[in-house]
RNA sequence: GAUUCGGUAGCUCAGCUGGUAGAGCAUCUCCCUUUUAAGGAGAGGGUCCUGGGUUCGAGCCCCAGCCGAAUCACCA
């Protein structure tokens, strides 16, 4: 509740535009006809007649006064825009108001304001609006971190001053991207990301679907739930981890390609790689199989690479990953035979545990054959697969969900898919049978009590539901944070979620009593007053008054000071 | 969870061996009609993350904690 001084400043700004017959928040629409972006890209100097009367509204980022005339910045949602006020043209007559006080006191960095002019050229060569009105349309009461540019001798833009507190831009995202303005881009980009996959998949008639988010029981991946209660039902509910049972009951049901874009919530560890909610696309499609379906995710992934970049080639960091279809294909044990040298593809449990140990990769004893596998390959090769690839035909162990391959025993048919190192997609050809999948689910229970408290549990009605017959299909999922990081060169999740899941925030909050708050709001609009003037305004009785005012001076909020003449009391 | 680094003005940061807290930008006052990190003159602004300790004296040293980042671990 500490104001700063720039914070009382700008209140007491809004006061006088009030007293100035100005509403500071007025409510009528105001008509914007063009964008900083769109002037600066078609303006030509040579026809200003076509720019002869613009309007735009937006923040005022940077101000310039140069006495009677201005030069400011004003930022839409397209870019940042210069223009110039000159006192003459703003107040043709007598009265120098609007310009003298209201643009030049009365008005702050961060203010939304709308202008109306026509676009110039300065001699500079600088695209600009002269602006002929003025109008405030929001006053903003905090003041904005002022990030400035210049332009080096090579021509690369400067950024003084910047705003970069990773703690500061996430827990403020707005005010990160009113100052950052590649963070909104980023974010339009996941967007576009999202929305070509969706035009992808409904281009293929498959059908977007919404499927429970609170959910009984919690299935389709090895993951902790979040678990929550429904007082009505007096029942325990989680929430998903994954939708995969839901959608597969859907093709049950009849239809043959069903999707859905779904947040997901696994009760884990956060790094810049998880965050405890996450979204991802999931697609089952019904008499298909996994090769078809690898098929399907190299050409969509191309497709958003070329919608976001115009090309198949994406600079990640340091790599540049070219995503131009066909991908590189490896089975599972030959990328651990590529990269480490050996065959482990006919091992048992106790010689694969051996291999582990050789090649220093941690084990538990929990883990099982298909585990074990899995650490090897997540151990020896995930990390050096940088240009996308699929990996194929994982043990069946780690797999619940996935059907056993066609013609090779102890593994079933699954791919994902590998890019800058890491998992971006995940699929099967869905296991169908459900003698077979009431079987998995018993060996994953069977996990579960050797410690595994990721294991899967037994999902009753699935089982119902594919024992009336679900056709053979191919399933995927694709996790829509991890592509937006690569799609958008970003190295961390959070920068690819507009509000990534922070520890609270410490805050000694004051909580104020109903009298309290009174005095205090009396006290706000004059930062100071005498002490028997409040009382009286405040018509509190004796008891209340003395009771408010002990209240915010113990909250160091009021601060009385005795004078010769009298009591004064101040903001704390 | 471990290790390392960090937390100082609204923002970005400096602060020597422990000796009265600094700069640029922002803010305030004044000058300035094509400037652009505008310029010139002046002013105000601090819980040095919190709590203990050592000391005549702590932004600095010690202990504990809070918050953040990076790396690792965990996490298909």
């Amino acid at each position: 509740m500490q104001l700063s001084e720039q914070e009382v400043g700008r209140r007491n700004a809004k006061q006088q535009l009030e007293q100035l017959g100005i509403n500071p928040y007025p409510s009528e629409l105001y008509s914007v006809t063009h964008y900083a972006k769109g002037i600066k890209e078609e303006f030509d100097e040579n026809k200003p007649e076509e720019f002869k009367e613009v309007t735009l509204a937006g923040r005022m980022m940077s101000r310039r006064i140069m006495g009677s005339a201005s030069f400011a910045e004003l930022q839409d949602s397209s870019g940042r825009i210069q223009f110039y006020v000159r006192r003459d043209d703003i107040c043709p007559n007598e009265d120098k108001t609007l310009y003298n006080t209201v643009f030049k006191k009365l008005l702050d960095i961060g203010d939304i304001i709308g202008i109306k002019g026509f676009v110039f050229k300065t001699q500079v060569g600088e695209t600009s609006v002269h602006v002929t009105e003025l109008k405030v349309l929001t006053k903003s009461l905090k003041p904005l971190p002022i990030v400035k540019e210049t332009i080096d001798k090579e021509g690369n833009k400067q950024l003084h001053d910047a705003f970069t507190d990773p703690e500061m831009r996430y827990r403020q995202r707005y005010v990160d991207m009113i100052v950052n303005p590649e963070v909104r881009e980023t974010f339009k980009q996941r967007t576009k990301v999202v929305n070509t996959m969706r035009n992808f998949l409904a281009e293929k008639d498959y059908l977007e679907v919404e499927t429970p988010i609170l959910q009984p029981l919690y299935g389709g991946a090895a993951a902790r739930p979040f678990k929550t209660h429904h007082n009505t039902l007096d029942m325990t509910l989680y929430l998903r981890i994954a939708n995969e049972l839901y959608l597969k009951r859907l093709i049950v049901g009849g239809y043959d390609g069903v999707f859905e874009f779904s947040k997901d919530f696994r009760n884990e560890g956060m790094s810049r790689f998880h965050n405890p909610e996450f979204t991802q696309v999931e697609l089952y499609v019904a008499y298909k199989d996994y090769n078809w379906m690898m098929n399907l995710v190299e050409e969509m992934i191309e497709r958003v690479a070329m919608e976001l970049h115009g090309t198949t080639k994406v600079q990640v960091g340091d790599n540049v990953i070219d995503f131009k279809r066909p991908w590189k294909r490896y089975t599972m044990f030959e990328a651990i035979e590529h990269f480490t040298g050996i065959d482990i593809s006919k091992m048992e449990e106790a010689e694969l545990r051996a291999t582990a140990t050789k090649l220093n990769v941690p084990i538990d004893e929990s883990m099982g054959k298909g585990k074990l596998i899995d650490e090897i390959f997540g151990e020896n090769c995930e990390a050096q697969l940088i240009q996308p690839t699929f990996i194929t035909d994982y043990p069946v162990e780690m797999s619940p969900l996935a059907k056993k391959h066609r013609d090779k025993d102890g593994l079933v048919e699954r791919f994902e898919a590998i890019a800058n190192g890491k998992e971006i997609c995940n699929a099967f050809s869905e296991l169908n049978d459900p003698i077979d999948q009431r079987a998995r689910f018993e060996e994953q229970l069977e996990l579960g009590k050797r410690g595994d408290d990721e294991a899967m549990v037994l999902d009753e009605d699935f089982l119902r539901a594919i024992e009336y017959g679900m056709p053979p299909t191919a399933g995927l999922g694709i996790g829509i944070d991890r592509l937006s990081m690569i799609m958008t060169n970003s190295n961390s999740i959070q920068d690819v979620l507009f509000f990534p899941q922070m520890k609270p925030e410490k805050k000694q909050t004051v909580v104020l009593t109903e009298d309290e708050n009174l005095v205090f709001e009396l006290l706000e609009k004059n930062s100071k007053m005498e002490l028997n003037k409040l009382k009286e305004a405040a018509g509190l009785s004796n008891k209340k008054w003395d009771k408010a005012i002990k209240g915010l001076t113990a909250n160091k909020l009021a601060k009385v000071t005795k004078t010769d003449e009298a009591l004064e009391v101040e903001i704390g």
